[in-house]
RNA sequence: GACUCGUUAGCUCAGUCGGUAGAGCAUCUCCCUUUUAAGGAGGUGGUCGAUGGUUCGAAUCCAUCACGGGUCACCA
C-alpha cells in the first residue's frame, strides 16, 4: 500500500482538514494570469517607487511551494513554477485571522498554492507579491527532499526524473536546451528543403548498422521483429522512390552496454541528400553548428569539461591513415603489414585478437590512439572499406569507403557517406557481411535482399548522414552523462525481476 | 561482462579500536507581523540495502546477493 508513511499520513490529514474547511485541496478551477517571472518583470518599477508597493494591482500567480518561513502572524514563502521563483508574504491581516490560522498549519512546501495581490518591496529589497486571497491548488502528499542540498542521489534522480525536476532546475535547464536543439535542427533541415519522415521502427531485419538488436514478437502475422538499431535502409528505400531530401529524428534501439555515452534507447537525426555528397554533407554539418551555437547563445570557444572545444575555426579534415601517423603517432610504415600492427598494438601493452583484417586493425588504431585526441572538431576522412559496408568505394583506392566521421571532445558525434548505390557491390558486401556473422561476429551486417532489390531500381548519387542528438546535447549543455540528457534514462528494475518472457513460459 | 567505490532517519551526511545509533534540514508542540538555508524552546522519527557467517557482542570484520556511481570491455 502506497503512502503509509508517518509523514505521508500526516499529510493526507491535512488536505482531509482543508477539505473540511471549503478549500477542496485538489482544485481544478485555478486561473493563473501571470507567471512568476513575469510578475517581477512587470512590477520593477516598485523598487524605485516612493511606496515601495502598488496596491492598485491585482495578479494571480499560481506555483509551487519550496520555501516557506511563518512568524506568528505573517509568514513570508516563495513559490515556484516553470519560470522561476517568487517571495510571497501573507498575513493575519492580508488573508483573514480565521483561515491564516489554519492555513500555517495545512499548507506546506510541496503544495502548489494560488496566490493573488499586488506588489511590495520588502526591507531587504525584494520584489515580492503580497497576497490578499491565497488558495490551494494542489495538496502535495508526499513531502519533499531537503530544501538546502535538494536531492543529491544519482539513483534517485534518474528513476524519479520528476522530483529531480522540481528539486533541480538546471535539470529543467538541460532539457528545455534539448528540446530547443532538436526543434532548431529540425526548422535547420525544414528551411533548407529536407522532408520530415518516419519510418518503421519494428524491422524484419536489423539493418544500417552494426549491432545487436532487440527482439520483440508481433501476434498477428506470428512474426519476430527487430527494434530498428537504424533507419538508413528505410531512408534510402525513400530516395529511391523519389524523395531527394530526407531526414528522421526519432530513436534507435541497441541491445549493448550502458555507460556515459550509451543508453540503449537513443535518439539520432539521419538525413540523406540526393545529388550531393559527402563533402557537401560535412559542409552543411557545419553550417549547422554554427547555426545551433547562435540559436543557443553558445560562445565558439566553448567549455566542456576540462576542454575547451574550438568552434570558431573551420573543422578541421584528416584522412583516416593519415590521422593514425599524425594524431596516433603510429609509424607509417607499419600500416601496411598486419603482423606489424598487431607487433605495435601489444607492445603498447594492449591485447588485440590476431587475425583481425588490415582495416579492422586500422579501427583497433585508431580507437586505441586516436579517438580520445580529438578535441577540437575534426572530420576523419576515407575510412577502411571494410568496415564501411553500406558507404560508396573509393574510385581511387577501392580499399576505401567515401565516408567521414565528425569526432568532438574525443567522441564520435557524426557518420556520414557517399552511400553506395551499386547494388552488385553491395549484394557483394551483404555477403561479406554475412560471412563474417556465421564466422561469429554477431554485430556484423544482416543480409537485406529487399533493400539490394530497391538498389537495382536506381539510387541517384546521395549522401547521407547519422548525427547523435544525444552526444549533441551532451557537448552543448556540458553533461557528462548521457543519463543527464535523457529524461528517462534505462535503469533496472528494483525488486522483482521483470523478464517477460520467463513470465510467459511460466 | 570485469574491476572498484558506495548503500545509516523523508532528504543531506557523521559514526573512532567490534560494545544495542548521531547531527542539520523536514515533521510535531509552543513563541515570534519584513524573513532570505529566518530565529528561539522542547519532542517524534532507524530491521544501519538483503541474506548468511565469525564473535559473549556486528552499522563496523568475512562471504554471497541486489541496486547505484566510476573505470575498463562492447558500442554510437
Amino acid at each position: 500500500m502506497l503512502f503509509q508513511d508517518q509523514y505521508q499520513q500526516q499529510r493526507i490529514e491535512k488536505g482531509k482538514a482543508l477539505q473540511v474547511l471549503g478549500h477542496n485541496p485538489y482544485r481544478h478551477n485555478i486561473i493563473k494570469d501571470t507567471s512568476t517571472k513575469e510578475f517581477l518583470e512587470c512590477y520593477e518599477y516598485v523598487i524605485e517607487s516612493e511606496l515601495k508597493r502598488d496596491e492598485n494591482k491585482n495578479n494571480t500567480v499560481v506555483g509551487r511551494i519550496k520555501f516557506l518561513r511563518h512568524m506568528g502572524k505573517a509568514a513570508f514563502a516563495k513559490i515556484e513554477d516553470e519560470q522561476g521563483l517568487l517571495q510571497i508574504y501573507f498575513s493575519r491581516e492580508s488573508i483573514g485571522e480565521a483561515w491564516f490560522d489554519e492555513a500555517k498549519k495545512l499548507v506546506e512546501v510541496g503544495d502548489i498554492i494560488s496566490v493573488t495581490g499586488f506588489p511590495f518591496v520588502t526591507k531587504t529589497g525584494e520584489l515580492s507579491l503580497h497576497v490578499n486571497t491565497l488558495e490551494v491548488a494542489t495538496k502535495s502528499i508526499v513531502p519533499l527532499p531537503e530544501k538546502f542540498h535538494g536531492l543529491q542521489d544519482k539513483e534517485l534522480r534518474y528513476r524519479k526524473r520528476y522530483l529531480d525536476m522540481i528539486m533541480n532546475a538546471d535539470v529543467r535547464k538541460t532539457f528545455k536546451i534539448r528540446s530547443k536543439i532538436v526543434s532548431e535542427i529540425r526548422h535547420f533541415f525544414e528551411e533548407r528543403d529536407f522532408l520530415e519522415v518516419e519510418t518503421p521502427m519494428m524491422h524484419p531485419i536489423a539493418g544500417g548498422a552494426n549491432a545487436k538488436p532487440f527482439i520483440t514478437h508481433h501476434n498477428a502475422l506470428g512474426v519476430d521483429r527487430y527494434l530498428r538499431i537504424a533507419p538508413e535502409l528505410y531512408l534510402k528505400r525513400l530516395v529511391v522512390g523519389g524523395f531527394e531530401a530526407v531526414f528522421e529524428i526519432n530513436r534507435n534501439f541497441r541491445n549493448e552496454g550502458m555507460d556515459q555515452t550509451h543508453n540503449p534507447e537513443f535518439t539520432m537525426i539521419e538525413f540523406y541528400w540526393a545529388y550531393h555528397n559527402y563533402h557537401d554533407l560535412m559542409r552543411l554539418t557545419e553550417e549547422m553548428f554554427d547555426v545551433l551555437l547562435k540559436k543557443l547563445k553558445l560562445p565558439r570557444k566553448l567549455p566542456y569539461g576540462d576542454f575547451e572545444i574550438d568552434f570558431s575555426k573551420p573543422f578541421r579534415k584528416i584522412g583516416f591513415r593519415a590521422a593514425l601517423a599524425e594524431i596516433g603517432d603510429i609509424p607509417d610504415q607499419i600500416l601496411d603489414d598486419r603482423a606489424q600492427i598487431v607487433t605495435y598494438i601489444t607492445n603498447k601493452g594492449f591485447t588485440v585478437e590476431k587475425n583481425l583484417s588490415l582495416g579492422k586493425l586500422y579501427e583497433e588504431l585508431f580507437d586505441l590512439f586516436v579517438e580520445e585526441k580529438l578535441i577540437d572538431p575534426t572530420f576523419i576522412m576515407d575510412y577502411p572499406i571494410e568496415i564501411s559496408p553500406l558507404a560508396r568505394r573509393s574510385e581511387i583506392d577501392p580499399n576505401i569507403a567515401e565516408r567521414f566521421e565528425l569526432f568532438i571532445a574525443g567522441r564520435e558525434i557524426a557518420n556520414g557517406f557517399n552511400e553506395l548505390n551499386d547494388p552488385l557491390d553491395q549484394y557483394e558486401r551483404f555477403a561479406k557481411q554475412l560471412q563474417a556473422k556465421n564466422a561469429g561476429d554477431d554485430e556484423a551486417h544482416e543480409m537485406d535482399e529487399d533493400y539490394v532489390y530497391a538498389l537495382g531500381y536506381g539510387l541517384p548519387p546521395t549522401a547521407g548522414q547519422g548525427l547523435g542528438i544525444d552526444r549533441l546535447t551532451m557537448l552543448l549543455t556540458n553533461e557528462m552523462s548521457i543519463k543527464d540528457v535523457i529524461l528517462f534514462p534505462a535503469m533496472k528494475p528494483l525488486g522483482e525481476s521483470d523478464d517477460l518472457t520467463q513470465k510467459d513460459e511460466e
